[in-house]
DNA sequence: TAAAATTAAACAAACGTTTGAATAATTCAA
DNA sequence: TTGAATTATTCAAACGTTTGTTTAATTTTA
């Protein structure tokens, strides 16, 4: 078994591919056979490259949400950022990762739903307790300058952003079919995350008590 | 194999038993002998009752839908109700569905992700669509008679509404941690729920922007 | 030539389903 | 009400597949 912390680009290429079935078929209902078809590759490389199939899965996590909070702690930290305008930027931000990793949201729903791996289960409470400490911090700045007239419990304020945004995931083909919307792949999808982002925005200041300023 | 359109007192006690797996473990994870293990019956009983662990997953999505939205077509009905009246007896009650049956929410958002049985799907894809446009009727109604301010994409507002209860259901345990609240079992989930019902509320009209009327 | 990568074949274990015999429950003429 | 005939249920055992993983031989790379 090979045991090197970078990911090579044919390691690469097998996690992207197992993200995919994962993502539509869940966690048990793909086999290793089936990754390594999608793959090109010889049954026996996953086992040689990654150890077993869990550690793939475990290694398929770690990578996609190491990025993670990194780009939202400096947000945080930036006193020149208003609250409201501080949550726009993470709507956007987060539209944006689901419109491109769409497969890893999927598959990070199920690995919650199923609790299958706890390494996996353990990231994932890691980066939703970020999440939660990042709204508390700027519902409270919101309230102190007076931008937000309500406030929330920090977990239910994280459902509301998160149940939305996933929830727009899984509604996405019941979006197109209720409004006979033209199916046209990818750029549907570009539209359908953005408008998705617009919407969000407009609930969150509804919710916040937060009154645009007209001139 | 048996077939009989009414449910015998052993098969729902199979279905519930199987209802408990699959929402824990998801579908696939669950086998034939697991069920019937915790069942307590022979592992042929299965096929004989169902016909197949297919057919029982079918089964058991058809007898807990079919309740559905029959009292809510009722309620839509009546015009002696407000539409934030009709909301907020959407909220208790779906709250109460989801307190009730927690495990058959978790397992068909299990279905949904991983899009693994067609009946069953569509079985979703159809509930799905009576409450959007349950929703349309409500916040026309609304809009119409001036109790609400803004509207909505209906689809989105069913995001809105089912994504802040789906995520509600697999934050639970993260708002234990981190709250550090006591772990009291069934007591807990039902101040739980009765809490997010409560939080719901205010976020709709908020949302709708309705104005409370102060006396 | 030594290490790394790839392969086909095999492994035991677990899977959903079927079998055929054994038992329990029901039916119904006597 | 009885007892044989019929039907419904239960069971252990086995079926053929598929599962994740390992092996040992071979090819490729350095």
């Amino acid at each position: 078994m090979l045991l090197k912390k970078e990911i090579t680009d044919k390691q690469a290429h097998i996690l992207k591919k197992a993200e995919e079935l994962f993502a539509t078929n869940g966690f048990n209902a793909t086999s290793v056979r089936d990754i390594a078809r999608a793959a090109k590759v010889n049954l026996a490389m996953i086992s040689y490259y990654f150890g077993s199939k869990e550690k793939l899965i475990e290694t398929l996590f770690i990578d996609r949400m190491k990025q993670g909070l990194e780009s939202t702690e400096s947000l945080l930290a930036n006193p020149a950022i208003t609250p409201i305008q501080k949550l726009e930027i993470m709507v956007d931000s987060y539209c944006e990762k689901i419109s491109h990793n769409n497969n890893f949201f999927r598959s990070s729903m199920v690995a919650q739903l199923t609790k299958h791996n706890k390494v996996v289960l353990n990231l994932i409470f890691k980066s939703r307790e970020q999440y939660a400490k990042a709204f508390e911090q700027i519902l409270k700045e919101g309230i102190e300058n007076g931008q937000f007239k309500y406030s929330y419990d920090f977990v239910f304020f994280l459902n509301i952003f998160n149940g939305i945004l996933m929830q727009s995931i899984v509604n996405k083909d019941f979006y197109k079919e209720y409004h006979k919307a033209g199916v046209a792949g990818e750029d549907f999808d570009k539209d359908y995350y953005e408008n998705i982002a617009a919407q969000l925005k407009i609930v969150l200041k509804r919710i916040l008590g937060y009154e645009e300023k007209k001139r």
